[in-house]
DNA sequence: CAGTGGTCTAGACCACATG
DNA sequence: ATGTGGTCTAGACCACTGG
């Protein structure tokens, strides 16, 4: 036996099925067609319908599928850029972004890394303004931003109850651009989709999201964090000056 | 017959394993402490192994595990923050950036995405610079740094046969310094590991990764364009003028 | 209602790391 | 050699969508 390379890995069959799929993808599918159903295709290719699945499950992360159940499996747009760093630093609910708030409540109770960051005293007051994105039709973010009721003392008489949960979302908001904004900070990292989140994102819970945590500064410390869920299969976030994705070069030839 | 709440939606089992896991992490393991293996696990829980290894699966890509073959399970260290985009636009290879170089080889074949935005001649020849990054003594990221042969004329005559690998992959990044670099933009993206980025990794091929792409741009046009793939399960991505991420501030009680 | 994808099971074998 | 996680199978049932 002294055969000199042992790097005959065999190639698990899910993701030969993948690259047989890609490549069948590419030359014989559009945009937006309907593939067969995964028993038929676990058939035709000869596999259990879970490495079929596991196959396609790849594609779908990778955005070139999307799955809904009861329908069917499709082929997926690009992913659409989504520009998360403009360039001039504004407070949330700036004029011009993306943004429509949804409601906002008020809690003490919020995740641990946020408290962290704010920097709260155990049981301090918090806004927690929800917000959503829409783009070209589709929701591709939710957001919750938690911001101490210290950063915004005038909203406090404003939130009554009687006031509808839209207009108190609003009413943060507002007083937030009366703070100056001493810069901000980001970071990005996978996450997975909480209930709620999902279901606004029209996804199942669990579904991967990118995270986008955003800190806020002013008056010399975090006067807000949002947290804001991206859908990971539609999406692909932009930052810096140039809003223009890739992949927006089609005429050339 | 006439329930008025429709919204019994019975929750998965492995979502319910994934939050009892999580809590259990939380409470009852530290760092680096290795779980029961997967069968135990799953006869504890009364699931089948596919099960348990669902909610596993979601808890690795939240980053709260580690998985290894042959190893076994364990409690993962929280995210490192990771760099992206220094205050600072400079050209990869500048003084002082955290990627090392590992070699470059001369390619006509480039991912169809990169070609159209190098605006590539078909065949046009290009230099591939292959970079890892390691931080905390760990391989976080890989990438492919594509530059055309006409961004770097002077780096032709040098990057011969009998030079080694990294030398040719210095003299591409010495050549690029010497342009004037006018801009830079971004985007990320989640995607799985291709093969050989997979083993760099350290990682099975497929695992998620965050796809970084970084167009540079000099004389007008795309100069060049860097796909950095990132470890999704260890790396949170940080931008902006602070470098400090979340979860740094440890002292506070 | 029929058809789709989503969940779950109980097994088997394989690749890898370690002693 | 043993024990780990990774792959794969062949079924079953469930939740949802649509006509």
């Amino acid at each position: 036996m002294g055969t000199t390379q042992l790097e005959t890995a065999p190639e698990p069959k899910y993701w030969h099925l993948k690259t047989v799929l890609s490549e069948a993808l590419d030359s014989e599918f559009s945009v937006g067609e309907i593939l067969p159903n995964e028993r038929e295709l676990a058939a035709r290719f000869g596999v259990a319908r879970a490495t079929l699945r596991q196959a396609l499950e790849q594609l779908e992360l990778e955005g070139r599928l999307q799955r809904r159940r009861g329908v069917g499996t499709t082929v997926a747009p690009p992913r659409v850029g989504v520009a998360v760093d403009p360039a001039r630093h504004t407070w949330p609910g700036a004029p011009g972004d993306d943004w429509q708030p949804v409601d906002a409540v008020e809690s003490r109770n919020v995740p641990a890394a946020v408290a962290r960051q704010l920097e709260l005293a155990p049981g301090e007051q918090v806004h927690v303004v929800h917000r959503s994105r829409v783009t070209h039709g589709q929701p591709v973010a939710a957001e919750q931003l938690y911001v101490p009721a210290r950063s915004v003392p005038e909203a406090e008489t404003a939130t009554g109850a009687a006031v509808d949960a839209q207009a108190r979302a609003r009413t943060v908001l507002r007083e937030l651009q009366q703070l100056e904004l001493e810069g901000q900070d980001r970071s990005v990292e996978l996450g997975s989709a909480r209930a709620d989140d999902a279901k606004e994102l029209d996804r199942l819970p669990g579904a991967p999201v990118l995270v986008v945590t955003t800190r806020y500064f002013a008056g010399g410390r975090t006067a807000a964090v949002a947290l804001s869920t991206y859908r990971a299969d539609t999406c692909r976030l932009t930052f810096g000056d140039n809003e223009t994705g890739a992949g927006v070069t089609v005429l050339a030839s």
